[in-house]
DNA sequence: TTGGTAATGATAATCATTCTCAATAAGGAG
DNA sequence: CTCCTTATTGAGAATGATTATCATTACCAA
């Protein structure tokens, strides 16, 4: 009976339903500890988090998994130059259309903010129907991101 | 005389110089190709380019005089998710601000876009300022992301 | 319940990037 | 111009994230 972890049925059971893929033990656990778990997760860092709710995963599904919600548009994927991918759950049943990040130059740190109301979605109406116009190109998502200097290294100097 | 190539002194000599790194061929090498050839290229890409003006050169060279010049700020490092770092010169002697991309989730495409005028003007005053209110962050650069359908794969549909 | 097949776990393979270290060359002093 | 110091290099090994392989397992439709 793979719809186990947290009580109840999730959204993302019948997304991949719907979309011809098995709900597997090993999906469903990728999925609950990225919508339990907030922020930035790499694939090792799942698989750890996996392991205590359903010891026999194996990093290489994990990924597959990854792989595949990527592709389904069910998660995000990220990378911030360390050298590993992030990933973020495309948060509730209905994705979010914007990701943006705060990048500390000096420590690394990555900050999610939200997105900025009313201001963005003007510009965003704007922007997107010259790309549109410019490049042919249809936008279906995007992302900002912002480098600089942290509160905290801010602070230090 | 390692500030060979093309003909002529070139401004990142003085920066190399300034920053008290010496000027190497292999850095003038990077450098150089790096500012002939537009568009975004791999550490291999450039490697191979650099072979056919300075067959002396290693890969590992390459990867080192990235790293310093993203780190000087000379170049721009991205990641577009193919699993390889892509380069670009941060254009002329006063780096650039802003880069924007326009990729594919079809084909892979990746497309420079430049920034959008007075429209974009308006609302990186705004949001500058409400990331360091809300976040104590001091933006210094910023990219964004666009991920959409390129003219070729929308004509294919 | 059962069979067909997608999906998995274990592990090997790949590939970009980083590390190591002896050899080299940039560039300042004379 | 030549010598000396030491940053930098080239070659190749090492690392580490991700992907591929393949026999085994477990979804789930009938």
């Amino acid at each position: 009976m793979p719809g186990g972890f947290g009580r109840g049925r999730r959204w993302w059971h019948r997304r991949l339903r719907e979309a011809g893929y098995k709900l597997t033990l090993s999906r469903n656990a990728v999925l609950y500890v990225l919508s339990s778990a907030s922020g930035h997760l790499s694939a090792e860092e799942i698989y750890f988090k996996i392991h205590s709710i359903y010891p026999a995963s194996s990093l290489s599904s994990v990924y597959r998994t990854l792989e595949l919600l990527t592709r389904m548009g069910l998660v995000f994927k990220f990378d911030f130059g360390d050298g590993k991918a992030r990933y973020e759950l495309a948060q509730g049943p209905n994705s979010i259309k914007r990701h943006h990040h705060l990048v500390c130059m000096n420590c690394g740190r990555i900050i999610d903010c939200g997105n900025f109301g009313k201001d963005e979605e003007e510009f965003l109406a704007k922007i997107e129907n010259s790309i549109l116009e410019k490049f042919n190109f249809e936008v279906t998502s995007y992302t900002m991101r912002f480098l600089g200097l942290c509160d905290r290294c801010r602070s230090k100097k």
